[in-house]
Parts: structure tokens; C-alpha cells; sequence
DNA sequence: CGCCCTCCGTACGCCGAGGTATGGACCTGC
DNA sequence: GCAGGTCCATACCTCGGCGTACGGAGGGCG
């Protein structure tokens, strides 16, 4: 569906890379599909970007900048206690609106992608880990149980996005699972 | 490097083709960088393979029966106590020995790629949950940490390959991960 | 009206992948 | 030694991606 003709800017290309990157990956993010997507040609592309690396690289500061506050500003604003704060995250996740953005971790060969997504893994990781420690548990505790949320959040995308069936398919399991997870971490 | 030359057969591609897709993903299985990474040229690959996804399916086969059986096996000698198992499941992936077999998760758009990695996963889940139902957990609650054990597992897979910074750089550090995640799941 | 600057379409060259055809090397058995 | 099967190298085709060159549309402005 090459989509009407408007003229054209910068971000309209960045938008739509930024969409196949969480879906498909980085090596999704090429030009002349997307210039067919938008209804264009390479011709616009080249005089927005220096080359496909460049538009690589503002997709991910863009999907950095983003997913980093986002999902934070997401369970930040849900509640203010601190202590629910591990569980609504939980939740933010299994309710499978969010994206992808699992994709991107086929990129980690390239060094760009796997900068990226380590950056927003640590901002994400402390985030956890200073919530838990309001909630009484020890740094060194809540360092660990942070990483095993962080990664427990990662495994079920991964599964969500590769073998959806192994997954409770009601929102009553799904929701059984974030506070049986809720309730081990939580001190 | 290409590797010297005595005469190939089906098994060698496919050896080749196994390393690069757990370490690269299945856009890596490509013919011509095989062929030369192997020292040969696409005219042997032709006689033994009717096309590139001829060895992308025999590929995931392999993989498919390795994967299933391998970690399980290695899982059941080590240790005969039940309770244990699931902590030395944990400890097997922490080790870090294995290889990615991450990145396949990267080829989900594939269709046979998705099956594949479905049918394992629920292999390895089920087996997780015959563990801690064997110590003393109930179906329902075995069934739900099994699954919070395995996106764990994988969550920690996603992070060594594509941030390892954020994880525990000492051996240590990852034991004390374990054990923790092993006091947290067991009743 | 004419100029210029922004934006884009077209055409081209290059490269690397998949796939095919064909000839030749090498062994094996008679 | 020679016939036939196994295995591989070479050359060639197509296709789709990246990148470049260039020219033209279109609007603002004097």
C-alpha cells in the first residue's frame, strides 16, 4: 500500500524504519522496501540521509531515547507506590500491547544495535533494582531480583514473539503470573 | 580461514550452517559465505542440498533433536535428585558454555524457524514443571514458575549475547544469581 | 517573469546472494 | 585400463539491495 505523497521529511523515513526495526529486525531497515512502503523512491531517501547506516543510526538513538523513558514513564505514572511499582511493570509487559522491540536483538552483531540495547537494558535494570530497594530489600538482593525480573521480562517477549502457544493464552493466567512473580521478588 | 580440503559431505554443511544460525541467526545461513568459510564452492553445496532452504530445514532438524534432548540429558546426569534439577538447569545456562542458539530467535518471521523453536520450548517448559511438581509444588504453580524459570533462562540468554555488561562478571556473582533464583522457585 | 532552493523521480553501475549447466577430477570395480 | 558414479570448480544468469548522477517539478521571492 505505497501510502499518498505528501512531501516528505527526515522523521517520515525514521518512523517507518523504526516500525520494521522492532519487527523485524535491523536488517529490515532497508531502503528501497521503505521507500516503496512510503510511496517514494531512493531519489528522497538520499537527500534525507547520508546512506542506510545513517538512517540505521537515528532509528535506534530515536527507539533509545524512547524506549528508555517510556516504559519507566508508563509504570512511573500507573502508581506511585514504590512498592507496586515491580508488579505494574510486570503487567506493562505481559499485556502484550507493547511492540516488539525483540527483533532488535537479532542485531547485536552490529556494534551500534548492541550499544543500544545495553544502555537501555542497564537504565531499565536500575530502575528495578532502585524500586525494590524502597521496598526493603537489600542492594545486593535487589540488584539480583531485578536482573532476574529484567530477564524473565525479556524471556517472555521472546516467547510472545516466537512460541506464542507456550504462553497462558487467558488474561486470568497471565495475570496469575505477574503476581506469583510479584510475590517471590517482593520482600 | 578456509578450512583445508578433504571431501565434504551433507553433515559438514550442515555443522556449518548450525554454528552460524545459534550464532548469527538464519539470514547468516547463506551459501557462499559457508562455502567459502568451508573452502568450497556453491557446486558442492548443490550436489548434496537442493536449495538454501533445503539447509536452513535440515539445519533446524538438527537443532531441533540437539536442543531437545541435549541440555535435558545434560541436566539429568548430573544430578538424580529432582528437587535439584531445576537448579542445575539454571546453573547449565549461567555457565555461559553454551552457545547462543539466541539468535535464532531472530528468524520468528520464518515459519518452520517459529515451529521449531515452539516445540522446544514447550519440551523444555514441560520438563521444568515435571521437576517442581516432583518437588512439591501443585500442577497450577509448578506450570507458572516453570515458565517464569524458562523466560528467565532465555531472558539471560538475550542479555549475555547482546549486553553482557549488565550481567555478573564473576562466577560468583552468577551463582549467587542461581541460588537465588533456586530458593525463590522451590517451595 | 525569472531565479533559486527544496525535494524527488529515473537511470545507471556495482556487488553479493540464489540457482543452473557443464566439464572435469578422483575413486571404485570389473 | 576403462567405465561409471561421486564429488566439486567454473562460468553464467537473475534479482534485489546500496549508492551516485542528473534532471525536472514546484513553490517563494525579487
Amino acid at each position: 500500500m505505497p501510502t499518498a505523497n505528501p512531501r516528505l521529511n527526515r522523521d517520515s523515513w525514521i518512523d517507518a524504519a523504526l516500525a520494521l526495526l522492532l519487527q523485524s529486525g535491523p536488517d529490515a531497515v532497508a531502503v528501497q522496501p521503505i521507500a516503496r512502503q512510503l510511496g517514494t523512491t531512493k531519489g528522497s531517501f538520499y537527500w534525507h540521509f547520508s546512506s542506510r547506516d545513517d538512517l540505521l543510526r537515528a532509528t535506534l538513538t530515536r527507539w533509545e531515547t524512547a524506549a528508555g523513558d517510556d516504559l519507566i514513564a508508563s509504570v512511573d505514572a500507573r502508581t506511585a507506590d514504590s512498592g507496586k511499582k515491580a508488579e505494574a511493570l510486570v503487567e506493562e509487559v505481559t499485556a502484550g500491547e507493547r511492540p516488539g522491540e525483540l527483533m532488535l536483538l537479532a542485531g547485536t552483531n552490529h556494534p551500534d544495535v548492541a550499544a543500544a540495547v545495553e544502555r537501555v537494558a542497564r537504565k531499565r535494570i536500575d530502575y528495578l533494582a532502585r524500586q525494590l530497594r524502597n521496598s526493603g530489600l537489600t542492594p545486593a538482593a535487589a540488584q539480583r531480583r531485578a536482573l532476574l525480573v529484567y530477564t524473565a521480562y525479556l524471556g517472555y517477549a521472546v516467547l510472545a514473539a516466537s512460541a506464542p502457544g507456550v504462553l497462558p493464552d487467558s488474561a486470568r493466567g497471565r495475570r496469575a503470573l505477574v503476581s506469583e512473580v510479584a510475590e517471590l521478588v517482593l520482600p
